[in-house]
DNA sequence: TCTGGGGTCCTAGGACCC
DNA sequence: TCTGGGGTCCTAGGACCC
């Protein structure tokens, strides 16, 4: 039997979030901004059709968005986070043999499946994610997961139903030679521009294409495009692995030149990194830590740097790794510069649980971590910041922007839906 | 004034070894 | 003119994703 892929999409999925809590807003215009209120992330339909462009500027585009009226959210990932966490469990009870791709997608294996018409066993999915978590999906399936983006794609674009099925080769052939190769999968604007220069202009061509002339062009990755393409399955579902890095970086609301204001802000990404490091069970072997100027402001002297550092034993202890990172920062710091950003990666992650002490390294003093994880869960049951290092400060003159934010219904006590 | 954050994988090339 | 050759390991950087 061959294999066939669902790819489960959430229509605009970050707009459809703010809709759940906020009826009002159906059929409106919404709009979503990264962090910092920095750029468009996300637009209900309705905002495309204004033809207001995904990731633009906010502040390029606040006329525009203010002459249609609009609505204008900052970024809320707890609630997005948390209503993610509903769908995907919502999808496995269905269909346990799932990947979850992104914090919108997941791509399921249907094939296995009771030998049930893939659309229709689609449909009762869409029907029943909607009903217990208020989130429109769209479905693509398809024999491989790059052709299941493609029917996704096209999914999206159907008024109906949202639900497309490109199982069949025919079918396969007439959408791919109507498809330009950068909206396939894994092919971006680099890669779109050598196969253009190569004469290369569609999904069908590419298909086509000596598998091994495109190894030549673009690596075993653009290789496996092609097979994919022809409907041989070269990329199976992943397990959910523990992070290998952890980034924790973010731009300040304001530009800083002081030292002093720059660690209290690294002091705090660093905290977020170790919480998601003990998160998933990990001990990281190696900090690397960055500032930079804003790049976009021409006529300021620009600076970046970055310093890595080894630490003495695998780790997951807040204070070790946060003493580390403000080390790290002073060597790079150099006075005079409007800097706008900094961040720490945590690397080569390791299993806490099957960790090798080297015979010539200290013990690792374990009542830290100990400390740490107490830390963490004094922060999950009271709200997310009550206990901190002292390191973290409290001016916090580098927080970023958000002022458009909605409530954090689902997962704050104080902001739970109020109903009258 | 204001331009996101968080990841993975692959390759080329340097360092080092015998 | 020619300056050993071949292997492994590591890292930086570039490509891609949402």
């Amino acid at each position: 039997m061959p294999v066939i892929f669902s790819l489960v999409d959430c229509n605009n999925f970050y707009a459809s979030c703010e809709r759940i809590f906020n009826p009002n807003l159906s059929n409106k215009p919404i709009v979503v901004l990264s962090n910092n209120d920095g750029c468009i992330i996300a637009r209900s339909n309705e905002a495309k059709k204004l033809g207001i462009p995904m990731g633009a500027p906010y502040h390029q585009t606040e006329y525009l968005l203010k002459k249609n009226k609009v609505s204008v959210f900052s970024s809320n990932y707890q609630l997005y986070g948390d209503i993610s966490r509903r769908v995907m469990s919502s999808l496995s009870m269905f269909v346990p043999e799932m990947e979850v791709y992104s914090i919108d997608e997941a791509f399921l294996r249907l094939d296995k499946h009771y030998g049930r018409d893939p659309s229709s066993l689609a449909s009762d999915i869409q029907l029943k994610v909607l009903k217990w978590t208020g989130i429109p999906t769209s479905h693509g399936i398809a024999p491989t997961k790059t052709l299941a983006k493609v029917a996704n794609k096209i999914a999206k674009r159907s008024n109906s139903k949202n639900i497309f099925d490109l199982t069949n080769f025919d079918t396969q052939t007439k959408i791919l030679a109507r498809l330009p190769i950068e909206d396939i999968w894994g092919i971006s604007s680099g890669w779109s521009k050598k196969l253009h220069n190569i004469g290369i202009k569609n999904a069908l061509q590419l298909r086509e294409t000596d598998p091994s002339f495109i190894r030549n062009h673009l690596s075993v990755i653009g290789e496996r495009i092609v097979y994919e393409l022809r409907g041989i399955s070269c990329i199976g579902l992943d397990k959910i692995m523990p992070k290998k890095n952890i980034l924790s970086s973010k731009s300040f609301g304001k530009l800083i030149t002081e030292l002093e204001e720059i660690e209290e802000a690294l002091a705090n990404y660093a905290f977020r990194a170790c919480q998601k490091l003990r998160n998933q069970n990990s001990k990281a072997r190696g900090i690397y830590v960055f500032i930079k100027t804003n790049k976009y402001r021409m006529n300021d002297p620009q600076y970046r740097n970055s310093a890595t550092k080894e630490l003495p034993y695998p780790s997951s202890d807040s204070s070790l790794i946060i003493k580390t990172a403000k080390l790290l920062l002073r060597e790079i710091y150099q006075q005079g510069f409007k800097y706008q950003k900094c961040g720490i990666m945590l690397l080569d992650l390791v299993d806490s649980d099957y960790i090798q002490n080297n015979l010539f390294e200290k013990i690792p003093p374990r009542k830290k971590e100990y400390l740490s994880s107490i830390i963490d869960t004094i922060n999950q049951s009271t709200g997310n910041e009550s206990i901190f290092y002292a390191s973290q400060g409290i001016k916090r003159s580098w927080k970023m922007r958000c002022s458009k934010r909605s409530q954090r219904y689902t997962t704050q006590w104080k902001e739970l839906v109020k109903a009258y």
